[in-house]
DNA sequence: TTTCTTGAAAATTTCGTGATTTTGATAAAA
DNA sequence: TTTTATCAAAATCACGAAATTTTCAAGAAA
C-alpha cells in the first residue's frame, strides 16, 4: 500500500489534469502496465477515485473519465465559493500572523508563474506549476479556519472543480484577470475585510457560473 | 456487484447505528462470515467507507471504528449548518409547491415518530425508525436547491455527523426540543422566509456546537 | 523493575484465475 | 433501410492464496 498510494496520485492526476478525453475508458488490465502492478490495484485505486467524484463508475461497466457539464461547473463552483468564502472568513478570524505570511508566500510563487504565463503564448508548458501553485493559494487562504472537516471538504471539492473546467471545451484554465482577482483577494485578508473577501472570491468565481445566481443570500446569525 | 451495496449498506448501519465501540477493529477476515462473501469485498467496502470519513483506515493497520471527539462534533455540526441553510434557502426560492407538499410529508413522518418517542422510557426501539425519518425531513429540506453535488456532500456530512453524536458518550440523540424545532423549521419554510429558517436551522443544531460560533458571519453577494 | 530484543502468530495487501456479464460485429427478419 | 437476434471476444467482479508487514508475548540485557 506504500505505493498503492502513488498509483491512487498518478491516477488522479491523469483524470484530472491529463489531457484524457471525457468519457474514456479506463480499464485496470490495461492502466496495470503503466503501474507496474495488478488489475486489482489499479481497480481498487479507481474505486477510491470515484467514490469522491473524480471518476464516474458503473457497476458491470467499469470506469469511465467524467463528462463535464455546464450543470456540473455550475454546482461545484458555487460549492467552492460557499467553503471557500466560509474557510476564508474563519481564518480572519482565528489567523495570526503565520497565517499571513503562509499567505503572503503562497501568493508570491503565485503572482511569478501566473506573470510568466500571461507573457509566452502556450500555457501548456507551464500548467501543472500553475495549477499546483494556485491550489497551494487557495488552501493556504482558509487554511487557519480551525476545522479539518471544512479543509477536507474543500478539497474535494476544489480537485473536482479543476477537472470540470481542464477538461470542458472551453478552456478557461488560465485567464490574465487571475492575476489581479488573486491579489484583491490576498489584500482583503491581510486588512481582514470579511464582507469584502467575501465580494472578492465571488467575483473572482463568478464567470465559472453558468447559470444565475441568488444576488445575495446569507444574512443572520446563519 | 448486485449485493456489494448491501454489504456497503449493512457496514455503514453498524459503524453508524450499530453501536460499536468506537476505535472497535473492523476485520475483513471477521466480518466475511456475516454478509457470507470473501475478505476481498468486506475490504473494499470498508475502502470506500474510509474515503467518506465513516470508517478510520491506516495503512497495514486495518480499519477501525472512528473515535469521536469534541472537535469533530463542532466541525460536522458547523458544515451541516452552512451547507443546510444554503440547500434550505436555495429551495424557497426554487421549490414549488411539491417542494412544499413533500417536506410537509415528511415532516409529519418525523413528529408522529418524535410524540412517541417522548412518551416511551426506552428510546432505543424506535431510535432506527426516527433516524431514518429525521434523515428523509433535513434531506426533503434541501431537496429542491438544484445541486446534486450540494446534496451529496450534504449527505456525507449529515451521515458522519449522526454517527458521531450516536457514538459519542452523551446520548443527544434525541431531545425533546426537536419537536418544536422540527415544526419552526417547515413553518419557516412555509413562508419562504429564508434568513427565518436559517437562524432556526442554527438553534436546532446549535447545542452540538461544543465551542463558541461566529455569532454573524456571511453579509454580501457571498 | 524497566528497557530492549526475538520470533512466532495474526493481520493486511497484492495478485492471478475462473465465473459472470457486457460489448459489438454479423446476419436474419421486418 | 431499419430493427432484432445471435454469439464470440472482451471486460468486470468475487475469490482464495501467497507475500509482506504488524502485533505482542516471552526472554535477555541494563
Amino acid at each position: 500500500m506504500d505505493e498503492e498510494n502513488d498509483i491512487y496520485e498518478g491516477l488522479r492526476l491523469r483524470v484530472t489534469s491529463g489531457g484524457l478525453t471525457p468519457n474514456t475508458k479506463l480499464k485496470p488490465a490495461v492502466l496495470r502496465h503503466d503501474y507496474n502492478c495488478s488489475a486489482s490495484t489499479i481497480r481498487e485505486a479507481l474505486f477510491r477515485l470515484s467514490t469522491v467524484g473524480l471518476v464516474s463508475f458503473q457497476e458491470q461497466r467499469g470506469f469511465r473519465v467524467p463528462i463535464p457539464t455546464d450543470q456540473a461547473q455550475h454546482e461545484l463552483t458555487h460549492l467552492r465559493i460557499l467553503l471557500e468564502c466560509e474557510g476564508a472568513c474563519l481564518s480572519i478570524r482565528q489567523g495570526g500572523i503565520d497565517w499571513e505570511s503562509r499567505l503572503t508566500a503562497a501568493h508570491h510563487k503565485l503572482s511569478h508563474i501566473e506573470k510568466r504565463v500571461r507573457g509566452s503564448a502556450d500555457h501548456t508548458p507551464l500548467f501543472i506549476l500553475w495549477a499546483k501553485a494556485e491550489q497551494a493559494f487557495h488552501e493556504t487562504l482558509i487554511s487557519d479556519c480551525g476545522s479539518d472537516v471544512l479543509k477536507a471538504t474543500h478539497a474535494m471539492i476544489y480537485q473536482r472543480f479543476r477537472q470540470q473546467v481542464f477538461n470542458s471545451d472551453k478552456k478557461f484554465v488560465f485567464v490574465a484577470e487571475n492575476i489581479e482577482q488573486h491579489q484583491g483577494i490576498l489584500e482583503a485578508a491581510l486588512m481582514r475585510d470579511e464582507a469584502l473577501i467575501r465580494s472578492r472570491i465571488y467575483s473572482h468565481l463568478q464567470r465559472n457560473l453558468v447559470f444565475d445566481m441568488p444576488p445575495e443570500l446569507p444574512k443572520l446569525p446563519y
